[in-house]
DNA sequence: TGAAATGTTGGGGCG
DNA sequence: ACGCCCCAACATTTC
């Protein structure tokens, strides 16, 4: 029997995964691979800590294959060549993968269409409902979230995927050369950070966890600034991010597991806190529609009149900002985080990247692309969605007068100081009354450096600069 | 998924 | 008793 191929990218696990499943059902012997793209492990968005989580999830497909008499299939280079190869010596004859709708995947997809002889079986499995399915009355998609969402909430959504895969199903990849799943010293990577465990059996097991508790408190606690939800025991969010990053879950999992938990909800704050969550998976999938649909956006604002601000060059300042050094400790603490972990929480990557937007002025791209150089769960759409809304540069975002009080912000969100202290041990004997602000104490900590910029002055001049602009668009 | 500036109201101190 | 001021508390407007 001739083997068919399905080529994981962004999918890495076996349960509930479209196109494998289609495969399987061929009946045909299945050749489960995974190519490294040097497009894809290179440029300025590159990160190692990202590779590292994503190797040890091929690790973790690799091992969860074994059972079914097979291994991941590796191969290095650019995919249309490798799948040639690959087509030609297993002599298969369909190719199954799930779709990926970043720009870059969308052009490769499309030239492999073109190029491969063999059938190829395209699926959408990596959203609950891909682009073009949530579209405005005049068949637009939506830029604004909560149209997006209302119409989102409405659709029926599909089921999980489930069945017991069956054994001896896969091709055993004998006769086929297949090098070891390489490690980062393979990619010439010497240091990088300790990343959470990967592989889809720690994914279920983190929503597993959060559907029993952390969900129905989600609305009341999201925004506490934790430590590190991937080694709390009563984490405050999910810390799902990276799973869904690379695919180790699937959104239909996570849809149904928090709809089960609403209906064992007992008050009705809890249901609304599952709503809360489930509006997260929304936006997830707002933003990789937008990015879908203007491509543009990658490097570039959504509005273009925002491209004429004048954004300050100051690189002495981007470094600070990336390595903890305002003199903001909630900022500091949180770049951090950033650093030591791969991971930053959510309102915290709004509180600093309101502070490099607007207390720095520089432009949002810097931003993006020093997130995406340092998170596991970098995602080229809702990393970007995020900085664009925090710029007030892209779709449905906030104006651009408003401007976070990183002071504010930390007094509500770090009332006790605990993650500033954590994060910045520099200043953890610092009274709870200075912490947002240590400048203001008679003798501040020595290793502690000043203000970047006073907010009050930097507002000012952000006020004023994009005002310019706006009044330019008026005459 | 803001914050600051400005406006309004009302209680209390005081001459 | 009254007017005046101050200012906290809240509301509204502005950026």
């Amino acid at each position: 029997m001739t083997p068919v191929i399905h080529w994981f990218r962004r999918d890495l696990r076996l349960t509930d995964n479209l196109a494998l499943r289609a495969a399987l059902k061929t009946g045909q012997p299945v050749v489960p691979l995974f190519i490294f793209d040097p497009a894809l492990l290179k440029g300025e968005r590159f990160s190692t800590a990202r590779l590292k989580f994503m190797l040890d999830g091929l690790r973790a497909l690799d091992e969860s294959l074994k059972p079914f008499g097979t291994r991941l299939l590796i191969r290095y280079g650019s995919p249309i060549p490798a799948l040639r190869e690959l087509i030609d010596t297993a002599g298969a004859s369909a190719l199954f993968y799930n779709r990926d709708y970043s720009p870059y995947a969308v052009r490769r997809d499309d030239q492999l269409r073109e190029s491969l002889s063999v059938e190829i079986h395209p699926f959408d499995d990596a959203l609950l409902h891909p682009p073009g399915q949530i579209l405005s009355g005049s068949n637009a998609p939506y830029t604004v979230y909560t149209l997006f969402k209302r119409r989102w909430l409405e659709q029926p959504k599909p089921a999980v995927e489930s069945g017991v895969i069956p054994n001896k199903q896969f091709h055993s990849l004998e006769g086929l050369d297949n090098p070891c799943i390489p490690t980062l010293h393979d990619f010439s990577v010497t240091e990088t950070i300790d990343t959470p465990a990967a592989g889809e059996s720690t994914a279920r097991q983190r929503l597993e966890r959060f559907i029993e508790r952390g969900i129905f408190l989600y609305s009341q606690r999201r925004d506490r600034l934790a430590i590190n939800p991937f080694t709390d025991d009563d984490p405050t969010t999910s810390a799902l991010s990276p799973y869904f990053r690379f695919g180790m879950i699937s959104p239909r999992q996570a849809y149904h597991a928090a709809m089960n938990a609403r209906r064992e909800a007992s008050t009705e704050a809890e249901r609304e806190s599952v709503d809360v969550w489930i509006s997260e998976l929304a936006w997830r999938e707002f933003y990789t529609q937008i990015l879908y649909h203007f491509p543009h956006v990658h490097n570039t604002s959504f509005r273009p009149e925002y491209e004429q601000v004048e954004y300050r060059h100051a690189p002495d300042e981007l470094k600070r900002w990336q390595n903890g050094e305002t003199g903001y400790p909630i900022v500091d603490a949180a770049m951090r985080q950033l650093n030591a972990l791969g991971w930053m929480h959510n309102r915290a990557r709004m509180i600093v990247a309101s502070f490099l937007t607007k207390d720095l002025l520089i432009y949002w791209r810097e931003g993006d692309v020093a997130f995406m150089q340092r998170l596991i769960d970098g995602d080229p759409a809702a990393n970007n969605g995020g900085w664009q809304w925090s710029a007030g540069t892209g779709t449905d975002a906030q104006p651009y007068f408003r401007i976070f009080n990183p002071i504010l912000q930390s007094q509500k969100f770090d009332p006790d100081g605990a993650y500033i202290r954590h994060w910045l041990p520099e200043l953890r004997d610092v009274p709870t009354k200075f912490i947002h602000a240590p400048w203001e104490m008679e003798t501040p900590p020595a290793q502690y450096p000043r203000p970047i910029v006073d907010h009050a002055f930097a507002r000012e001049r952000t006020l004023r600069a994009f005002k310019a602009v706006k009044q330019e668009k008026i005459s």
